[in-house]
DNA sequence: GTCTATATCCAGATAGAC
DNA sequence: GTCTATCTGGATATAGAC
């Protein structure tokens, strides 16, 4: 008789999926205030009225305005993650720092809302969830993991390397939003990089190859 | 019998020296005030308690919250411009960059709020006014002269010089604020760049010397 | 130069009816 | 799940008395 034993619902359950729906809605409604306003100047009240519904009624879907913001950072790494993950990396040292510069550089520059967000203390109370910080942690755990595809595995390899193309971004970003002042400096960028990360490797281990 | 024929005061004016006082007394718990809540949690109405005033009487100083913000602006890139210009510059080029480097991130980090203030978009309506904007102009251009006197007068090499520091900085403010987990990679940098740069003066310029 | 009073509007958040 | 009503407080800014 029974098709199933268990009160649990046996197919997504239409609620939960509206539920879902409108959760999307508002965040993308909060990116597009947040890219307009800057991320601190996200409102609930504004965001309220971007979804049409009474601001009160936000807090069916998050806690607080620091939920929003903690499901605005989460979402924005698992997209940088997503985006590392299904890029073809070459498999010369160089090409593969060229290639994740680049795109780290246009993650940055095509959302600069999202940058502050992620890379920046914009939002003065505001810590990430443990579980969102977690995302995070893979993010940087992936940055890692290309450079140590190329041979370099020291800390400090990887903190001048992140530090370099952070610089870089976040230059473009405060002084030449829209242009490429800096984002055309990636290849020169790799290129010294590679040059004393490798040399300094060559120099701590002599005479292999 | 008159010492004086105008009526302009011979001597700075007390009413005028007292008002100088209170702006810098204000502008002193703005910092303060930006220091604990971040540069963008600083509101007036703090702002007038800490200094004892009703925020109103605020206005008797400053025009708007952009004009201290402007003020703020102002006078921390005179800050940073007085301590280049007491820079004893060593004059091998890598010494020198190690000193302007060291210098600029001892700057953006003893005070977080002031770096964003001044590098980053923090706050969204804010846009110095062309008076303090002047003035980090002259910043910017004595980074310039440093870099050009170590032989160096490209403008991709002092984008490159500025992206590297500014991103040592940025990284140490957003992940280890309070450490030295960047900025003692400044020495790797300065040899990194160095390298990198005069080995492209060299080889633009083959046989000198 | 400082105050009271006020204007106008916004903020995040909660209670409870429907 | 959404609303009305409300709380509590904050924001920047102006007018005008003293």
């Amino acid at each position: 008789m029974q098709t199933q034993t268990s009160g649990k619902p046996r197919r997504p359950d239409r609620r939960r999926v509206r539920h879902e729906a409108t959760v999307q809605e508002i965040l993308d409604e909060a990116w597009s205030i947040a890219r307009e306003h800057g991320v601190s100047g996200l409102s609930l009240r504004a965001l309220a009225r971007a979804v049409g519904m009474e601001p009160q009624s936000l807090y069916t879907y998050f806690a607080s305005k620091h939920a929003v913001y903690d499901r605005m950072f989460a979402d924005a790494n698992r997209e940088l993650l997503a985006r590392f993950r299904q890029l073809e990396i070459p498999t010369d040292p160089a090409g593969a720092l060229r290639a994740t510069a680049r795109l780290f550089m246009d993650f940055c520059t095509e959302d600069p809302a999202r940058y502050q967000l992620l890379f920046t203390r914009a939002i003065p109370g505001f810590e990430p969830s443990p579980e969102t910080y977690a995302v995070a942690v893979e993010v940087v755990e992936m940055g890692r993991s290309v450079l140590a595809g190329a041979g370099l595995r020291r800390d400090a390899d990887f903190d001048l390397w992140t530090a370099l193309i952070a610089g870089l971004a976040s230059q473009q970003l405060a002084n030449d939003p829209g242009g490429d002042r800096y984002t055309r400096l990636i290849d020169d960028a790799v290129t010294m990089f590679t040059a004393h990360a490798l040399a300094r490797k060559a120099e701590a281990a002599p005479g292999n190859s």
